[in-house]
DNA sequence: CTTCATATTGATAATCAATATCATGTATAA
DNA sequence: TTATACATGATATTGATTATCAATATGAAG
């Protein structure tokens, strides 16, 4: 068990340091709530809304409550910790922003499943857009909807 | 004022068939309150929510109420004369549809102007990413954002 | 360690977009 | 016209998110 928290911690080392110099800078202040939902959210692999990481604080401490769940992720996301998207299907979902590259989603529209993929030649034709525009770049979303290989089989059968 | 409705008539006509032929294909009718949602919508050359909307449509006939725009604009998102993206800010937005070629939006995220752009180069970089992951495209989502030329303009100054 | 100003918390109420419900009104075909 | 199924507007409801607020915890200063 301590070897896990330990194992945890090293993994933490960065994350936690950018929130805190994120907090210090903002006359904020560190709490056992945002360190446990800082740990929960990193420790999920995947896209998250603020309901679903809400459950996981949950089962690992009960007394976190719902309104600091959504708190805290807005702030991760403040700090550069979490990045945000809007689902079409109602919630918010995050994901990893900190040392996690730039990429784009590929979800399927049966399935759910997502891809997540880095393409060069977009990236290119995208800074020609705000180059032709006069845009300074700030950021784009990007989500290709497709049928994924097996539900493309599942309906050919 | 004939002369203009007159004038709207002759450019609703082929939108106005789409639909028709939308509703006698499903066993659904036509009324007032759908004809009248169907001419705001057309009537605004740019991206509106369903309140949006709703406030247009009550402007012209205050008896619709805001459940039937609601209800409309998704009528007329299935029929195809109206395509939709959820907004970063909360309200889905819509935008016409038929006869209006696919593009994809920059915007500033300053001033909130929007240039509708299309690029073959990302386009085709698109195409190849589906089929590099076997992907059966079935549509996309892109925004850029940055900062118009003349919000970077103010900010210099 | 104690003080103390200030930030944070959890519970709850409130907001906002969007849907569901339902009694009443209306389109359309026979 | 008459029947039938669909559409309507008012209203209640949902679901996600945010605001409010009294009680608590943090962290810097003394
Ligand atoms: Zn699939
Ligand atoms: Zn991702
Ligand atoms: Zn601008
Ligand atoms: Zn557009």
């Amino acid at each position: 068990m301590i070897l896990i928290i330990n194992m945890k911690n090293m993994d933490l080392r960065d994350e936690l340091a950018v929130l805190e110099d994120y907090l210090r800078d903002h006359d904020l202040k560190m709490t056992k709530p945002r360190q446990t939902v800082l740990e929960t959210f990193l420790a999920i692999e995947k896209h998250v809304t603020a309901e679903e990481l809400y459950n996981a604080v949950h089962a690992s401490d009960p007394s976190v409550g719902q309104a600091t769940v959504f708190r805290t992720i807005r702030l991760l996301e403040e700090a550069g910790l979490a990045r945000s998207a809007c689902r079409d299907d109602g919630a918010r979902s995050y994901e990893h922003a900190y040392r996690h590259a730039h990429h784009d989603h590929l979800r399927c529209v049966e399935c759910g499943a997502i891809v997540e993929f880095s393409d060069g030649a977009i990236e290119r034709a995208q800074a020609s857009v705000y180059r032709r525009f006069g845009y300074e770049p700030s950021g784009h979303h990007l989500e290709l909807e497709g049928l994924c290989p097996s539900c493309r089989a599942k309906k050919r059968a």
